[in-house]
DNA sequence: TATGACATGTAATCTGTTACATGATTAG
DNA sequence: CTAATCATGTAACAGATTACATGTCATA
């Protein structure tokens, strides 16, 4: 099954479909307003999307009726949509995933709870932390090979990303102990 | 002069090329290995950038010779590249520049001190900071509207954000009075 | 009656991903 | 001799950006 793939803005669309249907119009205001600004909120990104989602059956528009607006379509997520919306959610998390697609990550977190339960959140954070222990760990050991051959400037922004790593493990444990409060 | 548009990854291989020539297969290994994972070390990404960027005269390639290995073509940053990199690194930074593209900010600042000054990295800081400041307030306020109305797991996504500008702003202050104590 | 917000879309272009192809040299 | 590493590339395809096009409704 489900052999299509799916791109980070396709997700980021199931996701926010799940709670509350939506039209196009809608979700650009999202993109655009909140703080998801990572993904674009132009009408070529959204609306194409949106098509190839609903030809892979994922989500399903229908023509809103009755008020005298133009033609708006609301999009609402279907069944197979659902599931695999679950599928990435779920997802195991990989090294790869952690030096690369932290925003995905965190996206999949977000949607979490509603989608999958709790006690599956709490799963997510767990390989969050089991994923950052080690890479915090290489970043350290990256950072003493590269003491004092590099420009200052250089050698900065490498402890920016490290402390950022840093700053995410220790979030991480933070949701992990909210979570665990929250039993 | 310069209408061209480069994508970030033009940048990164001008400012991997500053302080020394390479070729296409020395770059990836770059991606490959060290923590710039970010950027693709995919052949079919490189390869054609580096021509695009040979078109564009910002850097020269001359094909090695002498050593018995397959031709190996060694790419130098030309002085319009140089020019075209300086131009970058010192272009003013926007609030959305911060919001969306702190990568691409912070690979300005890394390549900055060889190629601008100490004093440039120092004033490129200050507008990181005047720019976060900001920023940070936003998404606080933001922070305050979301309150009790979305699930945890989509609260605490987003204290993860609002952490992580927090400590880039703090890695900014940072960074700030190292380059003061060092003049 | 003109402006701006609502609402949706398309076309050209550029770039990146994936997968494949090629070939030389070195180590076992 | 064979595998791995060095080294460079291409072709098909998908997706994003940008800019444009269209049309409705409310309000000033």
């Amino acid at each position: 099954m489900s052999f299509q793939k799916i791109p980070s803005l396709g997700y980021a669309l199931l996701g926010l479909l799940q709670p509350k249907p939506a039209s196009g119009y809608d979700l650009r205001k999202i993109f655009a307003s909140t703080s998801m600004k990572t993904y674009s909120d132009s009408p070529g990104a959204i609306y194409p999307a949106l098509r190839r989602l609903e030809e892979q059956g994922l989500i399903r528009g229908a023509i809103e009726e009755g008020s005298g607006l133009r033609r708006r379509q609301i999009f609402r997520l279907s069944p197979k949509g659902l599931t695999e919306l679950k599928h990435w959610i779920v997802r195991p998390v990989s090294r790869e995933d952690v030096a690369r697609n932290q925003a995905e990550l965190m996206l999949r977190f977000a949607f979490s709870e509603p989608v999958v339960g709790a006690a599956a959140s709490l799963q997510l954070l767990k390989s969050f932390e089991a994923a950052l222990t080690p890479y915090v760990q290489a970043l350290h050991e990256e950072a003493q090979g590269l003491k004092s051959a590099a420009p200052l400037s250089g050698r900065l922004a490498f402890e920016a990303g490290l402390r950022g790593t840093e700053c995410l493990l220790q979030w991480t444990r933070f949701a992990i102990a909210t979570y665990e409060k929250e039993k």
